[in-house]
DNA sequence: GATATGACGTCAT
DNA sequence: CATGACGCCATAT
């Protein structure tokens, strides 16, 4: 089966969009819960080529904002009003990163 | 097909 | 914590 990148993006993006509002995952997080581990920046170019993603809520690792200056600001003041608490330049991850259980597929666990 | 680039990640210094 | 280096993978030229 070819796996092609189409699918990928489709994929990622997927999973991009199961990341709860007011929370958050890393580049490698997504693309893990995906199903492409390594392929942290291919989720950077799906969120380019799609659009309507919640970009905001992809951070890099550590909760650190890799957006060139004003897009980052502006990644930052959505998260803020998402609910999302920050830590100096990083999101407070340890209260908003969201688990890959959560992303991999809805289901999961039941109870 | 090769080289350079990129919203990455981890490790070494 | 900042910088450099390497690994990873799709796109642009």
């Amino acid at each position: 089966m070819a796996r092609n990148s189409g699918d990928m993006f489709a994929h990622l993006i997927a999973v991009v969009r199961r990341v709860p509002r007011g929370k958050v995952a890393t580049y490698g997080d997504i693309a893990y819960a995906a199903g492409y581990p390594g392929a942290a920046r291919q989720v950077a170019w799906a969120l380019h080529q799609s659009s309507g993603a919640p970009w905001q809520r992809i951070v890099g690792a550590e909760g650190k904002i890799l957006l060139a200056a004003e897009h980052g600001q502006e990644q930052r003041l959505r998260l803020q009003q998402e609910g999302v608490a920050f830590r100096g330049l990083r999101v407070d991850m340890k209260s908003h990163r969201a688990k890959l259980s959560d992303l991999r597929r809805s289901k999961g666990s039941h109870a």
